[in-house]
DNA sequence: TCGTTTGGCCCAATCGTTTGGGTCGATGTT
DNA sequence: AACATCGACCCAAACGATTGGGCCAAACGA
């Protein structure tokens, strides 16, 4: 095997063979036409075997300087402690090695200084693209990028008229409505989420139109924001567990919102599912293992993250491209079913459809 | 502000002060030494303005092809929608971007092959250091490449006697043991993780040495492996909660397995910290946020993170290094003291101390 | 037999930096 | 007045790959 300190070149390799490096390169990685007119059948495998044989390994560096494309794309995320952003990415950097393309991930904690710094950043760095998973509603940062003729997408938020891949957090929030009509739930409350993201906007927006269509409007002092994380869903709910007309159910646009919630829930005296019922948003894999299982809607998370490094493939090859909301389901368990036991399927990640 | 699509170089600054690149490259991105020597104080100044001017930022790949180094680190984890990497990797990146590095992160699923690959396309890029965060005990990978030369550090997990920078987890251990004996435990069982993670294995060994030394040895079939994740957790709990005499306390390596074991416990009809008490590893935020809190052994992962960089950029320079052991502390919390209250104080990240 | 084509290569410029070694005029030394 | 020194620059060769043009000999057509 060959020694890491000192990788092969094209030139170590033409020199061994007695040819010129431009007849190597094309062999090894030129354009399919190119690659034929390059040199004799003999010669090209002579080539190959001697690639293979050292270990050669194209280096980036210079192929990214001479070709201005770096294969590289920036993706830039709250926070990848979270899990539903981590597993986005993990559905980025499937899709993205599928493509050839290498990621480089950072957090920026949702605060617009640190997009501004992190994005100058990955720009330094000659990404090609980027993927942002932090994008906030006013979009300001994103219409500046595109004026400058930066290629990117949105992922799992959407902001403005950039092309994003998203969950249809609207009619996600409308399946959590229609179920909590169906158990009868009069008296309802939202824990909303943060005011910078798509994803708490339309998930509430989709929740408190369903319940007026069905002629129960939701009061506005029973929409509290929150935080996206246990810690911001615990206060959210004790706001609402403390407010004179108690709610019978919570919709949290967040599976960790929901749990911080629980909590709440529990100094109350009240219990889940009997109590009180509970509809979270994701589907995490904790929803599913939690001491009384959480309903949750399901959004194709991995499946988005994919589908984003797709379309902004699509973007680097200069094509038109149009924005993707996948479709969610809701999967009910115990904090809604009271004490029945929960009716669940759990496969990894569901597909959804583009709409 | 400048283009992005054709980025200012230093021949474009060069050119316009009537100066040589040379010059302009000593004075910009030059030694000290050098930088002095490059220009008069008043050209300098006229490069330096000229270049915030333009905006202009060196193109990483043509200085790595020069300089032979792309302050590029590549970490490897088994996967980031774990919360315990994911947090560890935060520290790593804000760490690197302090040493003015960059880091590629992927995910191998603790798999083998899905490790060799990585690490090789990892290799392909020309990092010039990696972080490993997936370190199988055997270490067959690691010993390998070390005798290839490349140079890399382990976080989190130790492996051979490969720099490394860790939690004390057999100290870890102790503490939990510690704690449920204090507490009265006699019969006591544990959620031990899978084999092929020094972090698992520690906790375990400490747990157990612990128990024996109170003369309280623990019979074996007290002590099942498992995955990491909720879903081990519940899976191993059910084993430990039908044998014929339960456990009155249960040691999980790993909060979520914890969390699945609560899970588990609720199914048996027995209420956390009364009948069954519970402690977890890690102190994940969601410890202390759940419905009935979680006694947890809090490990300083962001700090873990931030070492093992530090650690590379040693031996990056060259230098002899030894490991780091961080020490942990227990947080005790409802699921191990009954009905009382927990007595809790958090804060994002204890500090730890080495060893 | 003399082009013309074509297969199989090689040449050399280029991408943007870094860096060891000039050059050249002004200043300081003796 | 001759000479070393120094300050302020410039030159040019890398680093490793890609790519538009050659070039030469063999094969082919008329």
């Amino acid at each position: 095997m060959a020694n890491r300190r000192r990788p092969v070149t094209l030139r170590a390799i033409a020199d061994q063979l007695g040819l010129d490096v431009s007849t190597v390169s094309r062999v090894l990685n030129g354009a399919a036409g190119d690659r034929a007119r390059a040199a004799s059948g003999a010669t090209a495998q002579r080539i190959r075997d001697l690639a293979t044989e050292l270990g050669y390994r194209p280096n980036p560096h210079a192929t990214s300087l001479r070709t201005q494309r770096s294969n590289l794309i920036g993706v830039l995320v709250p926070r990848l402690s979270d899990l539903v952003l981590a597993t986005i990415y993990e559905g980025i950097e499937e899709a993205a090695s599928q493509h050839g393309l290498s990621t480089f991930v950072t957090n920026t904690r949702d605060e617009p200084d640190k997009q501004r710094d992190r994005t100058e950043m990955m720009l330094a760095r000659r990404v090609d693209g980027l993927i942002f998973g932090d994008a906030h509603a006013d979009a300001v940062l994103l219409d500046e990028l595109a004026a400058q003729g930066v290629r990117f997408v949105l992922v799992s938020r959407w902001a403005g008229s950039h092309p994003s891949v998203t969950c249809d957090d609207y009619q996600g929030g409308r399946l959590a409505a229609e179920h909590l009509l169906d158990r009868g739930h009069e008296r309802v409350a939202v824990i909303a989420g943060e005011p910078h993201a798509s994803t708490g906007l339309d998930r509430t927006a989709g929740f408190v139109d369903r319940y007026r269509e069905a002629g129960v409007p939701l009061p506005e002092h029973r929409v509290v924001r929150s935080r996206f994380d246990t810690a911001g869903g615990r206060q959210a709910a004790e706001l609402l567990l403390d407010q004179a007309e108690r709610p019978s159910a919570i919709f949290a646009v967040n599976d960790f919102a929901a749990i911080g919630a629980a909590g709440a829930a529990r100094d109350h005296g009240l219990r889940l599912g009997e109590d009180l019922a509970l509809v979270g948003f994701n589907d995490t894999p904790l929803a599913a293992e939690l001491p009384i299982p959480l309903t949750s809607v399901r959004s194709p998370m991995r499946e988005m993250g994919r589908r984003a490094v797709d379309l902004l493939a699509r973007v680097l090859a200069g094509q038109r491209v149009e924005s993707e909301r996948l479709t969610p389901t809701l999967v009910a368990r115990a904090s809604t079913l009271g004490s029945t036991g929960a009716g669940d399927s759990h496969d990894d990640d569901g597909g959804g459809n583009a709409g």
